[in-house]
RNA sequence: GGCCGGGUAGCUCAGUCGGCAGAGCACGCGCCUGAAAAGCGCGGGGUCACCGGAUCGACGCCGGUCCCGGCCA
């Protein structure tokens, strides 16, 4: 018999994390997956929110601690192995149970995309020339599809497009439908989503962020730094970047950072709700105010 | 008490020579195929501290009032 696959997904502090755990000890035959671009890192434990040791012991869980903070992680990178991963739980006899707010990693995972090649200095290269030349009208003229799916402002995923151009010699838009297709996922899954008033995850976040401060967010941020510079991708995280910059120099103060880390978070969630709302495969389980209440909602909709 | 500077969007501030107000951030809505906790687009929002005056017309000029900051007493 063939079971399917589970997930959970969500912005970020709507509760994810502790009802995974209470999924998968009720249900027994699953290991959690994290679905995270920046849980990968080790060192990142605190202010990734990352499931504590203890947790880690309770189940099984994968793709959290699997890169040096010093390292490039990226979507390819993720899929490559997320799925592997998933093959060997089912190897195993078990579930996997996704978890996690990373959206395109999700779909990366889910869904069949194909990730062209890439090459860093190709795509520097084209960067620096965008000072002079025009992106977008540069597009246009070789791959109209793709240009017409991309800001004409937004630089980055402009030269990435041509990137991959340059690559390959085939249209960037050839390489897939585009992530609104929404078609059957490459292996059986029950994608559910939890879901908390506005306020109430405001709130959450507003709390954790002072929780994190509360248990060393500083004195961890402070090690990674002075162990070895934060990549490129993981120097992105929320709450490193701007303890970083506090701490190399005259920056904000403390207070500052830790208003600036909320406000940051909050937006992330906001995107997070906006990519996750579209999947229409997704179904929603929402609480008043404790994500664990869905609990048995979930395990009900998931053993139908 | 006197002198000087300031009061404009939720916040920080622009606003030339008088012609019914702008930016950044925040907030809201949305986009997304190798940085995705990234990147990008759109939008709402103002009794220009208050009262009076000159002017066709005032955020701007004149007079007064109230706040805030600094200096002097």
């Amino acid at each position: 018999m063939t079971r399917a696959h589970l997930a959970i997904v969500g912005p970020t502090a709507s509760g994810k994390s502790a009802l995974a755990l209470e999924v998968a000890c009720t249900l027994g035959d699953v290991e959690l997956v994290s679905i995270d671009s920046m849980q990968v890192y080790r060192g990142l434990d605190i202010g990734t929110a990352k499931p504590s040791p203890a947790e880690q012991a309770q189940v099984p869980h994968h793709l959290v601690d699997v890169a040096e903070p010093t390292d490039e992680w990226s979507v390819a990178r993720f899929q490559q192995e997320a799925r592997a991963v998933v093959v060997d739980i089912e190897a195993r006899g078990k579930r996997a149970l996704l978890v996690g707010g990373t959206g395109l990693y999700v779909q990366a995972v889910v869904d069949p995309l194909t990730f062209p090649p890439e090459d860093r200095a190709v795509r520097e290269a084209i960067l620096t020339r965008s000072a002079e030349h025009d992106l977008y009208a540069e597009l246009t003229a070789v791959d109209p599809d793709a240009a017409a799916g991309i800001e004409p402002s937004n630089t980055r995923r402009l030269a990435r497009a041509l990137e991959v151009i340059e690559l390959t010699g085939r249209p960037f838009s050839s390489f897939g439908t585009g992530l609104q297709t929404y078609g059957p996922t490459v292996f059986p899954v029950h994608l559910a989503g939890v879901w908390l008033p506005r306020d109430v995850v405001h709130q959450r976040i507003a709390d954790r962020v002072v929780e994190m401060f509360d248990a060393g967010f500083v004195d961890e941020v402070r090690a990674l730094r002075d162990t070895g510079a934060l990549s490129r991708t993981a120097a992105q995280a929320i709450g490193y970047r701007e303890v970083l910059e506090h701490l190399d120099g005259n920056g904000p103060s403390l207070d500052a950072v830790l208003d600036a880390i909320v406000i940051r978070t909050r937006q992330f969630a906001r995107r997070q709700r906006m990519w996750f709302r579209r999947d229409p495969r997704i179904v929603w389980f929402g609480a008043p105010e404790n994500p664990c209440s869905v609990l048995p909602a979930l395990l009900a909709s998931w053993s139908a």
